[in-house]
DNA sequence: CTCCTATATCGATGGCGGTCGATGTATACT
DNA sequence: AGTATACATCGACCGCCATCGATATAGGAG
């Protein structure tokens, strides 16, 4: 039988070779710009990250550490390695206060990262 | 001196109390929603499978494994672990037909999901 | 100056995850 | 039947990262 005449089992078009089924596929993106996105997906795959943004992204001033110690069962070297790695990303700013530290959402993150920011309640 | 007293170096008020600084912060997520929620940055949280959803998001058809195992420099069981780890997170569905498996993004992935894989250029 | 407090940094540790080769499974072809 | 192909699964290895205790730094209080 010819593969032609045989009944489309499926509603998409099979490949019509019977040696190989290559389709062409989208040019794949920039290494560089992949690693960003996959680095900022990365950042926020934490779950103490997630309530860090979601504490920030509902606070009305900046946030100080010690209400993060007080919030999260966690080391305070800890904390203050997530709020370090929401720094680095871009997605947080730190300001001095005296013995204090306080953290707020950076106005200035990428579009894109903003976006992201913002599928968290 | 009284705190109250002195000028303020910054554009927000500090907490006028001077020993602790601790402001009431906003409720944490349920711990389950929070965890979800990075459970799905972590899955987009890697370079090849940001490039997969790259590639189904540009396709007009189910995109054979093969064409992916192709596509990258990578061994055809980590090309199949990558695909496994996003259809567990329920972004991507699978059709088998006859030697080949098909990939496709899921149309009926989260809202929150899809929003995430809409970054995905 | 001396002590205390708040935060950052350092080093070590344990666990998760990306990667691979080997193997299993199912389908197609002869 | 037997063979070949496409993909999934398994086991192991290795590097990265979250976590902690210990320490450094720096600013305020006495």
């Amino acid at each position: 039988m010819t593969a032609a005449a045989t009944a489309k089992p499926a509603d998409f078009d099979a490949p019509e070779r019977t040696k190989g089924c290559c389709q062409p596929v989208a040019a794949p993106l920039l290494a560089d710009e992949a690693d960003e996105l996959a680095s900022l997906y990365r950042t926020l795959g934490d779950q103490t990250r997630v309530q860090i943004i979601h504490i920030l992204a509902a606070a009305t001033e900046p946030v100080c550490v010690c209400d993060f110690t007080a919030a999260f069962d966690l080391s305070q070297p800890t904390i203050s390695h997530h709020l370090a790695k929401l720094r680095e990303a871009g997605l947080v700013t730190s300001t001095k206060r005296g013995l204090w530290s306080f953290y707020q959402l950076n106005s200035e993150m990428s579009a894109r990262a903003w976006l992201a920011v913002q599928l968290i309640p």
